[in-house]
DNA sequence: GTTTCACATCAAGATATATTGATATGAATT
DNA sequence: AATTCATATCAATATATCTTGATGTGAAAC
């Protein structure tokens, strides 16, 4: 029940859908990147990414100074579910534009 | 975007997987079988199946004075996939105790 | 037509969640 | 080891959601 409520919870809000879809089609970011694409402050981005992280969504890899988030892998039935349903929505996805330093 | 908010945000809150999944076992219920079955002040019933519905996942029949809530039909796949979700999550189900007069 | 009954809606307070700016952490650079 | 940089977390405020009790509505019974 916790996990569930957790995993629609974190789809209930527009900016983690944005970001969603936004990592879901750019495959792995890194926290600035995703900073830039949407002109958010960093706080308010980390939080999101924690979310969706927590909901079962992404995996975190740390390398150096930077964390690059990604869809998580293999993801279940439900979630995938809940990523394609997304992708219907057609969102418009920010240009992902690389303004850290991070050489991926 | 916003259907799909409206979608999530059903689901995301305890009272209204209980109430979802009572009516997904149950059938086609009234207001007062579900304030019953888990003694719940009829506006608050009132207010989750109202959610519930502008979700997408309900229907109302209104027959006289009862008002009968049931699985709306078809669901979309997306709905569906919740549902089935919702499923897994083995809630107990309340019996469904008809105390009110409304004869089926 | 008045009352009763099932349900819907509203208003107020309580609780949860989002946003922001400030601070903490930890790795890399100097 | 001090600084810088990317990210995480915290504290305060703002906003949304839930619960309850009161009131509104419309159909049936009287």
């Amino acid at each position: 029940m916790d996990i569930f409520l957790k995993t629609v919870g974190a789809l209930n809000d527009e900016t983690r859908l944005h970001i969603l879809n936004f990592i879901h089609q750019n495959g792995e970011v890194c926290v600035c990147e995703i900073e830039s694409a949407f002109s958010m402050i960093q706080s308010r981005v980390s939080r999101h990414l924690k979310i969706l992280k927590d909901a079962g969504f992404l995996r975190v890899d740390r390398r150096g100074k930077w964390a690059y988030y990604a869809i998580r892998s293999p993801l279940d039935r439900f979630r995938l579910a809940c990523l394609e349903e997304i992708g219907y929505l057609e969102l418009t996805v920010p240009s992902c534009s690389v303004t850290c330093k991070a050489d991926k």
